[in-house]
DNA sequence: CGTAGGCTTGATTGAACTCAACAAGTGTGG
DNA sequence: CCACACTTGTTGAGTTCAATCAAGCCTACG
């Protein structure tokens, strides 16, 4: 299941055998974990990164009243916390929002790679900035955009992502979170997102059940998001 | 003036003779920009980064219904897109908040680095991997907080930031902008943006006018916010 | 078959937006 | 030197989008 993460990386730049090999001798072990699991807790010491090989891992940071915010979600092939290699520690916490198996590359093996490999070093580091391209993407849907709209610019941009990975179908994916994560991800409440769900289907732009979103109208969706693809830096071929 | 830069990384790690000298090779010039220039326009090829050694640089994308959000304010000492030497072009833009003066670091010399000084690279990285922290934060404050928490833990985020290259004094700090580009940070209307404002300074808490933010409360301003700074990766004697 | 978690809907409230007017400060040109 | 435009900040009145409060509905499952 590397091997979702290897094609992505290849999208955008060659990988040659022996940075594959390296890459693939980093991971230690593969563990699972059950939905709702917190995989890693912030502020904790670290000394592996985690990819995601089945399943969907939010990063969230608490508030002291009891509020969540999601800042981003992982889909299978994405490292969850690669930048908690240089950070050593993390300041969001990582959740299983479905069941999911990861792969831990230990960060001693991160190191070595830096100190020889330069080129898959760049790769890495780009990877960890794409991140943060997307970070910059859900502030604005946060900021800027109704919750409608929020909802939208989310069902397209994981459409995108696990596209690249093959985990979508042109019509839809699976995406098995409840609604009050959905709400923790956008900025809601659960009973407006709700609403939101509906007007969404009443539109005939897309509905969300059953775990899985399907698509009614997909350049409509697009249109009502304003969704532009480029800042998840994909080669055009890829789309 | 890159000696803000220097300071800053130096708080974190230790920075060799060779690598200083590495780094300072990378410049090739100086720019001034007036305030209200787009220094960086979303979507251009890069060969060059941008440090800021004077003013105040916002990372912005716009909307088309002419709303921008601004999802990153650089003070001087940063690096305002560093990750665009990875990214090759920027899925934001540049803007000088107020006059400025920025170094430009060749993307090719970087490169150099990248190829012989490992532990220089892992610094960098690192530093793009802070800016992707302040992204998440800025997350949770578009999503979560209340229009005058977020104002205040603006306000705090930047004292911190800014008293690391020695730009802050206890009581506050010169922040010459507009409230329409405080509403622009804060996805809020300039109208509330005022709002909000008046309010921080009735509760004496807070005053932001003539271009500072002068502190009449920093305990209960951090308090109302809940601002813990551990997401900026400073080494706890920098705090 | 009872209970819990997730979903749905209605009624009401409230935080932030919109619209509008005006004040203060700055720069410009007649 | 003053008239004028222009930007920025301020305040009030009314509106709207999303939150809150509350109730009821599935359906999965122990």
């Amino acid at each position: 299941m590397i091997e979702c993460h290897l094609r992505k990386l290849r999208l955008r730049d060659e990988i040659s055998a022996e940075e594959e090999a390296a890459l693939r001798g980093t991971f230690i072990d593969t563990v699972a974990h059950p939905a709702g699991r917190t995989i890693v807790r912030s502020g904790e010491d670290l000394n592996f990164s985690t990819l995601v090989l089945e399943g969907f891992i939010g990063r969230y940071k608490d508030l002291k009243n009891g509020q969540r915010q999601i800042t981003h979600v992982h889909v299978p092939g994405d490292f969850a916390d690669l930048h908690g290699f240089t950070l050593k520690r993390l300041d969001h916490s990582l959740l299983a929002l479905t069941p999911c198996t990861i792969a831990r590359a230990a960060h001693a093996r991160l190191r070595e790679i830096t100190e020889t490999l330069p080129h898959l070093t760049r790769v890495m580091w780009f990877s960890t900035n794409v991140d943060a391209a997307i970070h910059r993407e859900w502030e604005v849907s946060l900021g800027r955009r109704s919750a409608i709209q929020r909802a939208a610019h989310l069902f397209c941009e994981l459409h995108v992502r696990l596209g690249v990975v093959n985990h979508a179908e042109a019509d839809g994916y699976r995406f098995p979170i409840s609604q009050a994560e959905l709400a923790e991800c956008l900025g809601l409440t659960p009973v407006h997102v709700n609403r939101v769900l509906r007007e969404l289907r009443e539109r005939g732009l897309v509905e969300f059940r059953n775990g899985r979103v399907s698509f009614r109208d997909l350049p409509g969706l697009k249109r009502l998001a304003e969704f532009d693809p480029g800042y998840l830096y994909l080669d055009p071929r890829a789309l």
